[in-house]
DNA sequence: ACCTGAACACCGTTCAAGT
DNA sequence: ACCTGAACACCGTTCAAGT
């Protein structure tokens, strides 16, 4: 066997979509691999360091080209890709979610927000305040949409439009607000 | 012994309030309550009914009067209401947006929200997308803020002013968005 | 370096039986 | 109506020992 890091959170990437969250057990991975749950102790550390490199994983899978040249635009590229990202897998917003607020990984959708906006012209405070904002939106929307898709999982295969749409216009709302602030702060 | 439903759940918030939402287990419940974990089961079907009867028990708590005539003062006093009362209890935030989002309870903050907003004038789907906006950034908002209140539990005891200044300009900031959708949708 | 085997200290839930 | 006792099918994690 011999396997490293990268092939246990590759195996774990794929028990997560097959099976989801609950199913992704230390135990159940061990099997998976063929290889006693205690054997996934010598990689890492705990079941947390493993979920966080899953997240990072489905991010960095998802990630593509930035194109938009103003910052709104930057933004809702940055959350479009976010959503897709955590879409694309089961439960991927659960645990995406999970590992930003326990401080473990997938930060980089919040490191580039910030950038965004600073870049913008946005003093430090709505930078902070904005970034954070954005990112409950589309962790509170994406995983109540995967939840709702994973739920019915009649009929529609991919992305349903009316979900599409709510997503758009919740972001939208945020950025106006947003963007009434930039207006008044120079 | 001869416990009712109510005692129960009275019995589950303070194990909660006390030693957190990783300790409040069957089997510690019971144990507190003197009483085998399997008894629990002729009050609740199973945990996840007990842990939404907690939520709304933690909401129910944190009730008070609504003073405000305008909808945005409305939708501020149905916020800051919502954050105080999840505050008030050691990983409240968790079990109350926990619940909410498996939709077994804690529904009490989205109807208001929703019925505020259509008084208000908003049309169908912005009543929808906005008070999920809003309830969205409140239970991320206050999840994240809650964490960080228990992780460093040195110094401040009560409501750290930085965090409640945040919470405000970020609820101003989705406000901003639905109102300029007010003006433009009449 | 990578893994086994066995153990420790737990979970939620079910169900026949008791009072 | 309310509870006991015992069991079932699991968890994450540790650690000495093997190769």
């Amino acid at each position: 066997m011999a396997y490293h890091r990268g092939d246990v959170v590759e195996r774990a990437v794929d028990v997560l979509d097959r099976h989801g969250l609950a199913s992704l057990t230390m135990r159940r991975l061990g099997s998976e691999l063929g290889v006693q749950p205690s054997a996934l102790y010598h990689h890492f550390a705990n079941k947390q360091t493993l979920l966080a490199e899953v997240a990072d994983e489905i991010l960095a899978r998802g990630r593509r080209a930035r194109v938009a040249r103003d910052w709104d635009g930057r933004v809702l590229e940055v959350c479009g890709e976010l959503r897709d990202a955590m879409l694309a897998y089961r439960d991927g917003a659960d645990v995406v979610a999970t590992v930003h607020a326990f401080g473990l990984g997938a930060a980089g959708p919040a490191d580039e927000l910030e950038e965004v906006l600073s870049d913008a012209g946005f003093p430090d405070d709505l930078v902070g305040v904005g970034s954070r904002t954005l990112l409950h939106f589309v962790f509170g929307h994406t995983a109540e949409e995967q939840m709702a898709l994973q739920a019915g999982s009649d009929g529609a295969i991919d992305a349903p439009p009316r979900e599409t749409a709510d997503f758009e216009l919740g972001l939208a709302l945020v950025l106006d607000g947003l963007r009434s602030r930039l207006a008044v702060s120079r």
